[in-house]
RNA sequence: GCCCCCGUAGCUCAACUGGACAGAGCAUCUGCCUUCUAAGCAGAGGGUAGCAGGUUCGAGUCCUGCCGGGGGUACCA
């Protein structure tokens, strides 16, 4: 792990200062806690407010064992530590403070300054790149629609989640496979063929034909409610499916050759990639195997005529592996792709990016992973068991609404998309006439701000999509990153150079600029801290940051009130900023297609 | 009933997993375009952190109990 220069300075310049300053407590306690250089790097904080410091060390933690008041021990190190580098004859590239019982690092911004714009000029879409992945397979399952059922928002969740992950990952040299599983077999087939047969026929599904079998499926379940027949007809149906019936299965090959037609437009539009799509039904000649394994291993048991396990956990209702009627489930398929995905690729990881209202069932279905793979007595090398996790999101609600499939409850992603693109597309003709290439960036836009909204929030949280704040295309949105992200590739057009001269960068001397440096540093660590969380959200609003931080050095006024501007008659200053330009442009470019958001050159 | 998650500004959300005076955006109000994109920038107002206890040098963050909301709870996926 790649560490910094500037904290490990300040680590080893510390420990001294403590060594130095408590001499007898260190002969007691010898090379660890705050004596040890590790010790003090690893407890390093990042102040709130980035004036006090670029990152501090509280030192509250080591009153009791230093027998002194955190202030005191605070103004004690700071003079002792800065003694050190002169001592030792070692250039400093911080300067220390004591706060209260904080001690403040402030970077040499001369320093930060070239290390990192040079980094990230040189470096360029390869900024923030590591190497902690290598060799490292990685499996992110995302957006898995169901078939037969229109793409709405609530699936658009996992799809840009798990598409972000998917870049986040690579970027960190995991191997990658992204993975789409769409439900293409189940019970809700049986219920669409019972429906078709009764109230549709072929002309039904000649026009807008995913929404002719949506009104199908709504209908099922509306007469359904007084009609206890139709379930039965669906699982018989399902049944006859599941059996291999001819008609059954081209009418069902029919409605799947719909969906994708429609799903391949959704993903192409929002520029989503899968390296493997596999549905469902794929694992139905796969699914014995498993079962006879479960039982073999002694895991199975009949309750009320289905085939279940019963799972360790008493909060945990049974798995049924098969129902009364001898049909599969959901999980008896999951169980079978989870073996399938371990066999093909012993994977490091297996992301499942899925709704929070699928985390009991979850537990179930690696629970039941978890006591084969115990049953079989495996080697710990040979268990998926640990490797495999449930990337939960939270609720997507419509309007404050909940929304339902089965009630006819639901916006079409497509009628979104539709809506923010036309907005984009006016809002083009009245700030930017003069653009040429308007549709195809009013679909950038539009897009953009669709996709934003779903990572504007950490995964966990519940998010409510209302009109109003997806079309809003000001302040914390796709489209302020867009902008501000054009308006940098307008300055590099106008000052057309090559970025390859010699640059003062002390010559970037306002706060403003040095904020900018700062956050630019930060990019590397923010990749990994949203890896670490396997949330795109730190890299999300690490964007928002580092485009307010721009535009405040955009548009700072001088002490007459004019815009000092980044383009002057002054060369040398010029330069300057136009390489932090370059430097921002970049690292803007490579966070928004982490995002999976196009960056437009203008708009 | 039981099991998870959540309650922070009028609204939508942050706060580096226990640290510094709780921060942004939207909305409202006030300024700023005679050449670098105003989808922007500066500023103002707006807070008893659901309530009550507890642990701690230190709590929005951890524990307990209430109150309120959401989700799940074997033959859906």
């Amino acid at each position: 792990m790649h560490k910094d220069k500037f904290k490990e300075q300040f680590a080893r310049a510390t420990a001294a200062a403590f060594r130095k300053i408590y001499p007898d407590i260190f002969v007691t306690v010898g090379d660890s806690r705050v004596f040890n250089e590790n010790f003090i790097y690893e407890n390093l904080e990042t102040p709130r407010d980035p004036k006090m410091g670029r990152f501090a060390l509280p030192v509250f933690k080591f009153a009791l064992l230093l027998k002194d008041k955190p202030p005191l021990i605070a103004s004690n190190i700071a003079p002792a530590a800065m003694w050190f580098f002169e001592e030792n004859n070692i250039e400093p590239l911080i300067s220390i403070h004591a706060a209260g019982g904080f001690l403040n690092a402030k970077t040499d911004f001369k320093i930060l300054a070239k290390d990192t714009l040079q980094t990230v000029l040189t470096k360029g879409d390869k900024f923030g790149n590591s190497d902690i992945g290598r060799n490292r397979k990685l499996l992110v399952e995302y957006s898995s629609p169901n078939i037969a059922k229109p793409f709405g928002i609530g699936h658009l969740r996992s799809t840009v989640i798990g598409h972000s992950l998917r870049r986040i990952f690579k970027k960190l040299d995991y191997d990658v496979v992204g993975i789409n599983y769409p439900g293409d077999w189940g019970t809700q087939f049986g219920k669409m063929i019972v429906a078709y047969h009764r109230w549709g026929n072929k002309d039904t599904l000649e026009n807008e034909p995913v929404k002719k079998l949506l009104e199908l499926y709504v209908r099922f379940h509306t007469e359904a409610e007084h009609d206890d027949d139709l379930n039965e007809e669906a699982r018989k149906a399902f049944r006859k499916l599941e059996n291999g019936d001819p008609e059954t299965v081209s009418l069902w090959e029919h409605f799947k050759a719909i969906s994708n037609e429609e799903f391949n437009l959704v993903y192409s539009t929002l520029g989503i990639e899968f390296d493997e799509v596999i549905g469902e039904s794929f694992f139905n000649d796969k699914m014995e195997a498993v079962i006879e394994r479960l039982e073999k291993a002694g895991l199975t048991a009949v309750s009320q005529g289905a085939l279940v396990v019963k799972l360790n956990d008493p909060n945990l209702p049974p798995c049924l592996l098969k129902k009364s009627d001898g049909a599969t489930l959901y999980v008896t398929r999951d169980l079978a792709g989870l073996i399938y995905r371990w066999e093909k690729y012993r994977f490091y990881e297996s992301l499942y990016v899925v709704g929070t209202a699928q985390s009991d069932y979850f537990k179930q279905a690696l629970g039941v992973i978890e006591m084969m793979e115990e049953a079989e007595q495996l080697s710990p090398e040979a268990r998926m068991t640990g490797r495999v996790k449930h990337i939960d999101f939270g609720w997507v609600k419509f309007e404050g609404k909940s929304m339902s499939t089965r009630r006819g409850k639901l916006v079409f992603l497509k009628d979104v998309i539709d809506q923010a693109v036309t907005l984009a597309r006016k809002k083009i003709k009245e700030k930017n006439p003069d653009l040429k290439a308007v549709e195809e960036t009013a679909r950038m836009i539009g897009v953009g701000a669709v996709m934003y909204s779903q990572l504007s929030v950490r995964r966990q949280k519940d998010i409510n999509f209302i009109w109003d704040e997806v079309l809003n295309f000001e302040g914390e949105t796709g489209p302020y990153l867009q902008y501000t992200h054009a308006r940098l590739c307008s300055l590099l057009r106008i000052y057309n150079d090559d970025g390859r001269r010699l640059v003062d960068y002390s010559l970037l001397d306002k706060e403003e600029e040095h904020r900018v440096v700062e956050l630019l540093a930060d990019f590397p660590e923010t990749v990994t801290e949203a890896a670490r969380l396997y949330d795109p959200y730190p890299v999300a609003s690490y964007l928002i940051r580092l485009a307010g931080a721009f535009n405040r050095v955009y548009q700072r006024k001088d002490e007459a009130g004019r815009i000092d501007k980044i383009i002057s008659a002054d060369k040398e200053l010029s330069w300057a900023r136009i390489a932090l330009v370059r430097a921002v442009q970049t690292v803007l470019k490579e966070g928004l297609y982490l995002l999976g958001l196009k960056a437009p050159e203008e708009m």
